[in-house]
DNA sequence: CAACGCTTAAAACGGCCGTTCGAAACTCCG
DNA sequence: CGGAGTTTCGAACGGCCGTTTTAAGCGTTG
């Protein structure tokens, strides 16, 4: 047995294509023919070392979420409320997207694991939505009851809600950096995670802390309508 | 040559069928034998009525898009400011947004078609980048423009980001209504349309009203860094 | 060298894909 | 009724899919 860190070139040639691969063309959009002649390697790689598709797709998730979780905790961790800090919701808000769009630095290809993530979440596969479960369930609770903490105004619903609008604007810019760019004539590039973090965290943050919908002072009342 | 209206039974449930299956799978995760199947009509249908899949797909735009279009322009037309009334940012938020969301009534199935937009735009299907292109390039710099005169604070790209993370947090919600539904525990139902609007329109008014980044006060410099 | 694992290679498997075709069925009008 | 035009039907086309099989290459070890 040799260390993961020394996998044969074919191994990981063919897990940084298929990530690329699928992140840009989905799941279903790329064929083991498109992939493995990519890769430069020969068709039956995949089912050797992956023992099917899916495999490999498993594969990709088991090396990419272990990172991404660690360093989300580990940002919001150093959370913290001091003089000469942005204040603590927005680097809540960083903490948990900044990752997400890393192409460069510690956490490189999170972008493309993202946008993986993004379009796998569309395609309805169900392998994918059992692994986004299984490896982001937890991170993704964590930063629901940070964000409660620091938002004790709003409701338990209304924070999942605001968190899933959050999601919704993270992933769309993974998916559709286009759309932007097109509709914006060029003024915008989705593509520039710098400019992307710049404009989401005060977007999200303001959305965050906009007042509660619940009438009710009771925070037991959960209706919102 | 008939009538628009009195379409033959097998073109117009291949229509509804072809919306709501692509809607819900994916465009190239459906099979024209699955599609026919599930219609009650013969396999070569498809291409007898509409020429191929390609020019189903383009006909579901062509009988969507003008009901949508003009039903968001009637919307935000009719915002005003007056006592009683929301203030204007939410009125045409809620102009853009309630008709992508509404799957009774006037605009029925407009829900599905916005699903649809959104699992296509993930596919990097051409021909659907040129029919959302052609069909809604109008509307949407329409209300780019509303809401730039609603938000005189903020330069021109920073009023594209903001569109561009309403169109994520709508865009994810058809999309992915079953992972905040999970992430809740059951708490929050992305399929509601009515809760939707509920907590979308405040949270990105909020978002929507936050100060602009551009230090300068002459509007001219657009670096949002 | 010989024998053994591990990896790569080429070829083929059955299956499903979008599309096409010719005949059958139906509709409508003289 | 009878024939023309339109729609439906079953069957088949070539092509690509994920996977499997079989054999060849190759470095290590006895």
């Amino acid at each position: 047995m040799i260390l993961a860190e020394e996998l044969s070139d074919t191994k990981t040639r063919l897990l940084r294509t298929a990530e690329r691969m699928f992140a840009e063309q989905g799941y279903t959009g790329v064929s083991l023919r498109q992939l493995t002649a990519a890769a430069g390697v020969n068709l039956a790689a995949v089912n050797y070392h992956f023992g099917s598709k899916e495999g490999l797709l498993a594969a990709i998730f088991e090396s990419r979420c272990r990172p991404m979780n660690e360093e989300r905790l580990a940002r919001l961790e150093a959370c913290g409320e001091a003089p000469g800090r942005p204040p603590l919701l927005e680097q809540i808000i960083a903490a948990f997207i900044a990752p997400a769009l890393a192409s460069t630095g510690e956490s490189a290809g999170g972008a493309t694991f993202t946008r993986l993530r993004a379009v796998l979440s569309v395609e309805h596969n169900e392998l994918a939505r059992e692994l986004i479960a299984k490896h982001f369930d937890a991170t993704s609770t964590r930063f629901v009851a940070a964000l409660a903490r620091a938002l004790p105004h709003l409701s338990r619903a209304e924070v999942f809600w605001r968190f899933h609008f959050l999601l919704g604007s993270l992933y769309y810019t993974m998916i559709n950096p286009g759309r932007i760019e097109h509709l914006s004539d060029g003024l915008c590039d989705a593509g520039d995670a710098d400019a992307v973090l710049t404009q989401m965290v005060p977007f999200l943050a303001a959305g965050f802390r906009a007042p509660s919908l619940d009438a009710k002072p009771t925070p037991r009342n959960k209706a919102g309508r």
